[in-house]
RNA sequence: GGGCGAUUAGCUCAGUUGGUUCAGAGCGCCUGCCUUACAAGCAGGAGGGCAAUGGUUCGAAUCCAUUAUCGCCCA
């Protein structure tokens, strides 16, 4: 006893029992071992990341499940691995190069990627030591990379189909393009934000025929000359412009149709096309129309054969075509430029300031150019209809079940996915190029020769595909596809994927695509969508920001078990949740509970001799005393919930019943109540079986929290098990057998609700005496009767079975209710404070400690409680709509409830006159 | 513009099938306690009538409609 340390100490505690886990393969599957299957994939973090917040709630809701499922008998597998994270990881190993003054140019392709594998080696492991305080339970022995070389056949393979079956294509076609990344990125992987700017209207002139006298001197409009004005939000495209286009119905322009208007700056004669795209409400109604750096202006060129132009290069700086004067500029600083130079040619009519939604890459904040380029793309429509299906079936659930609107918003406006990348760390397009007879070759393995001609000459596509290219296959290249492996017969279709609401789209909704295309099956048959986690002010946690709580700080700070209880305990209904540090705290607390709970326990074993034997410790006998009947229905009760609210994936409250359970009525109820059994007077064998009893009733609480807190659990089911607790076979399908002879809590089955069983006249008894515990303990407290006096406690009206009851537990009612005797009595005493429990009452005579107002005080706020419910009650009952119609139980239960309240307010109002 | 969510105690949030003494928890606050498991604790207490309005119903925090404020997603 006097070594364990008054105060919990996870440190201590969690490295040690996360070695042990590992060291003897408690985290190891087997598809081979004949149980049920069960798999969480965990969505794979980028090699650059650190541990954050979100994927600390995600980790630990997901270990909470699978927990319990490998406790439950499941052969639960949590998959792990890690992304390659194209972009993210060729920046970060970029900007290192960059300290060194290199580039990756420089250096070459090979030679770069050779720099990011080791840089991979070096750091990529980080998150996963990480994610190792959480208390993570993955069978890291499969985990997988998304580089892997089985993992990448996967990803050609997929190319390979898709395109044979026509639905990846090559082209030119406006994409996001990135000036700082260089490189195309997805619609999914563009921010829009809505931004202050302004509107400039432009004059082009309209050139006449025939165009005499010239109509510019030296660029500039002369008088009198006719021109259109369009308004844009991007001036600098203006020299990329391809036509002038009005809507066809816009009777405004009739005089316009099949003119041409000279481009200013450029001196390029456009013509004036009607389009029925053409929103005669923006701006002037006519609009000039950029091919190369608009995408709905691209659409107008298709359908009108006009050319496209591109002006600028692929990183934002104006090229060649936009004329001497601006190229070499950037774009922003070519913006300026064209204005100024508009202004001077008093081509500028005006300026607006104007709200624009601006695209932002995701992943560097730059402004986003629509850029044309050639590119891959994946039709993604008739990909998505049966992944629609699955969902519109119920095949696979989102929860909460909102989330399926969103997904279904997605999938039916889905559009093509452009997922090629112009970077090198990533999967190679597997697409080559005859250089003899342009043939080109789509195949998994590079060819030597081109089928076409046998030239060798052949030369593989530059891109890599985007990474979620590769994420999308996760739920069965993980488990070894393409290859036909036992782990993904056995485990595929998954179980659950856990995620957030923000890679619903990137990720959740393609990889139930890829399912069902490659595996003919769905991915998983349950989506957990979780919230997100926000600082205490409600904004997002960012590095930028500065405002982000570091997971690995918490841990070390409240310890893993603590960070886990609170997070879970916090997610409720994917609700975002807003998180101050401090809120381990309650984490923390909870867990020193635990630990004090056992040290009381333990110091109570300590003075038994020998082991610590219990035989049926849940088969309870009528004649057992209350509060083990109680306990152990409250258990049950307890174990019920916790396994409801897993069925239907609140793990919140199931979290908040186990804390309930052990807080409130393990400690404060249960504890004090046979702290009265455990003294030196009891004799031993009755002290062992209220020990036994406890100590069996604390196992299995630990069992039950065990997936929520892992750590701790472990080390106190040690310890138990190490100073001898046993439970005896006795045949009444306990799992004995699983207690002994396993190395960890974590292979233990968990309780089920039938283990311990239910006593409802154990649980209305105990509740008769809680209320009456609870009364004198609020007349003493509101009297200022000093805590250690023990005062004297007249029960009148009580006879029959609460008499019984209070006799049977009295030293119980006294200890609790620091009471000095309990006497049974007609008489009201004299000066004394007053209260009723149900038919009984209660007189604790003061003397000269009662103070008269207080107790009148403390009177009438009862007989004000007492008159309001009664007023209630009879109003229901005099209403005959309510006779007429509710049903007889709740009909009964307000004639009950007015007929106790009436007697009790007699009896409190005679209580009050007394004091008059 | 379309969609989703939130609005309940000073703060952060639960409240599942409309009905048990249903208005709850944690934190904070007040009072009293270092009572031999725990001050990261114990006992007692104060504090809101559920954003607003209207409706459905015998009965609404809960269902419906409208409005307001805040937030998010999509266009």
């Amino acid at each position: 006893m006097t070594d364990i340390p008054k105060t919990y100490n996870p440190e201590a505690v969690e490295a040690k029992w996360y070695r042990y886990w590992e060291e003897n393969g408690l985290f190891s599957t087997d598809p081979g071992s004949g149980r049920d299957s069960y798999c969480i994939l965990m969505p794979p973090p980028n090699i650059t990341g650190e541990l954050h917040m979100g994927q600390a709630l995600q980790d630990a809701l997901q270990d909470m499940l699978i927990r319990m499922k490998r406790m439950q008998g499941y052969e639960a597998l949590w998959q792990p691995g890690k992304d390659h994270a194209g972009i993210a990881t060729q920046n970060v190993v970029e900007k290192a190069l960059l300290e060194e003054g290199r580039s990756r140019q420089e250096l070459g392709r090979e030679k770069f990627l050779e720099r990011v594998w080791a840089w991979k080696e070096q750091y990529g492991n980080r998150i996963f030591e990480q994610k190792r305080l959480l208390a993570d339970s993955a069978d890291w022995s499969r985990e997988r990379f998304t580089l892997d070389d089985g993992y990448s056949r996967a990803v050609a393979k997929v190319f390979v189909h898709l395109y044979r079956k026509g639905l990846i294509y090559r082209g030119h076609y406006i994409v996001n393009w990135c000036p700082r990344c260089r490189t195309a990125i997805s619609d999914e992987e563009v921010d829009h934000e809505e931004h202050e700017d302004h509107l400039w209207y432009f004059k082009y002139p309209i050139k006449e025929t025939p165009p005499s006298p010239p109509l510019l001197s030296r660029g500039g409009l002369r008088g009198g000359c006719q021109y259109v004005t369009v308004a844009t939000t991007r001036p600098e495209t203006m020299l990329g412009d391809a036509a002038i286009a009005v809507n066809p119905n816009d009777e405004r322009f009739r005089h316009l149709w099949d003119k041409t208007v000279i481009l200013p700056l450029v001196e390029r004669e456009i013509p004036i096309v009607r389009d029925d795209f053409v929103d005669p409400e923006f701006g002037t109604g006519q609009v000039k129309v950029t091919p190369a750096h608009d995408p709905n202006d691209f659409d107008i060129a298709q359908r009108h054969d006009l050319p496209k132009v591109v002006v600028m290069d692929e990183e934002g700086v104006m090229n060649q075509n936009a004329g001497p004067q601006f190229a070499g500029l950037d774009r922003f600083e070519a913006r300026e430029k064209v204005v100024e130079a508009m202004r001077e040619r008093g081509l500028l009519e005006k300026i607006e300031p104007y709200t624009t939604s601006v695209g932002h890459c995701q992943r560097c904040r730059t402004v986003i150019e629509p850029y044309l380029s050639q590119q891959w793309f994946v039709r993604m429509k008739p990909l998505a209809q049966p992944a629609i299906a699955a969902v519109r079936e119920g095949r696979i659930r989102f929860y909460p079940h909102r989330w399926e609107k969103v997904y279904y918003q997605w999938m039916e406006n889905i559009r093509d996915w452009c997922i090629s990348r112009q970077l090198w760390w990533g999967h190679r397009i597997p697409v080559w190029h005859c250089r003899s007879c342009d043939e080109v070759i789509v195949r998994e393995d590079a060819p030597d020769t081109c089928p076409k001609c046998g030239s060798t000459d052949l030369k593989q596509d530059e891109d890599v595909l985007d990474t979620w290219f590769s994420s999308w296959l996760w739920p069965f290249a993980t488990l070894g596809w393409p290859d036909r492996t036992e782990a993904l017969d056995f485990w595929y279709p998954t179980d659950v994927l856990v995620s957030g609401y923000d890679i619903i789209f990137f990720w959740i909704a393609r990889m139930i695509i890829a399912g069902i295309e490659f595996m003919g099956d769905i991915p998983y048959r349950t989506v957990y969508i979780t919230g997100m986690i926000r600082d205490e002010l409600g904004r997002w946690m960012s590095k930028s920001l500065g405002n982000g709580i570091d997971p690995a700080e918490m841990v070390e700070q409240y310890g893993g078990d603590a960070v886990r209880f609170t997070l879970i305990t916090l997610a409720t209904e994917g609700q975002d949740i807003k998180l101050p540090a401090s809120r381990f705290e309650g984490g923390r607390n909870f867990a020193n509970k635990l630990w004090n709970s056992y040290r009381l326990l333990r110091s109570h074993i300590d003075r038994l001799d020998g082991k610590l034997v219990v035989e049926a410790p849940f088969d309870i006998q009528p004649d057992d005393p209350l509060p083990d009947r109680w306990i152990v229905s409250r258990l049950g009760a307890a174990t019920e919930k916790v396994l409801e609210n897993a069925e239907r994936y609140r793990l919140s409250d199931c979290l908040t019943t186990i804390y309930d359970f052990i807080w409130k009525e393990y400690c404060d109820w249960y504890l004090e109540l046979i702290k009265v059994r455990l003294t030196p007077e009891t004799p031993e064998p009755v002290r062992r079986k209220t020990l036994g009893r406890a100590v069996a009733i604390f196992e299995a609480a630990m069992r039950l929290l065990h997936p929520g807190m892992p750590f701790i659990t472990e080390e106190l089911w040690q310890s138990i098990s190490d100073f001898g607790f046993r439970i005896s076979d006795d045949g009444s399908g306990i799992p004995q057998s699983a207690i002994r002879n396993r190395k960890s809590i974590m292979r233990q089955p968990y309780p089920r609700a039938d283990e311990f069983p239910r006593d409802p006249e154990a649980e209305r008894w105990m509740g008769f005496l809680q209320r009456l515990i609870g009364s004198v303990r609020n007349i003493r407290s509101e009297m200022r009767v000093p805590p250690d006096s023990q005062a004297e406690l007249v029960l009148s009206g009580c006879a029959g079975e609460a008499r019984a009851l209070v006799e049977a537990n009295l030293a119980d009612i006294r200890k609790l209710a620091t009471l000095s005797d309990v006497i049974f009595s007609t008489e009201r005493p004299a000066q004394s404070a007053s209260a009723v429990v149900d038919e009984v009452e209660l007189f604790i005579p003061l003397a000269e400690l009662i103070d008269i107002d207080v107790e009148r005080a403390r009177l009438d706020k009862e007989i004000a409680r007492l008159k309001g419910l009664i007023k209630g009650a009879e109003a229901k009952l005099s209403n005959p709509k309510f006779l007429e119609k509710a049903p007889e139980d709740v009909k009964e239960h307000e004639r009950r409830k007015l007929e106790e309240c009436r007697a009790q307010l007699e009896v409190v109002e005679k209580n009050r006159k007394a004091l008059e």
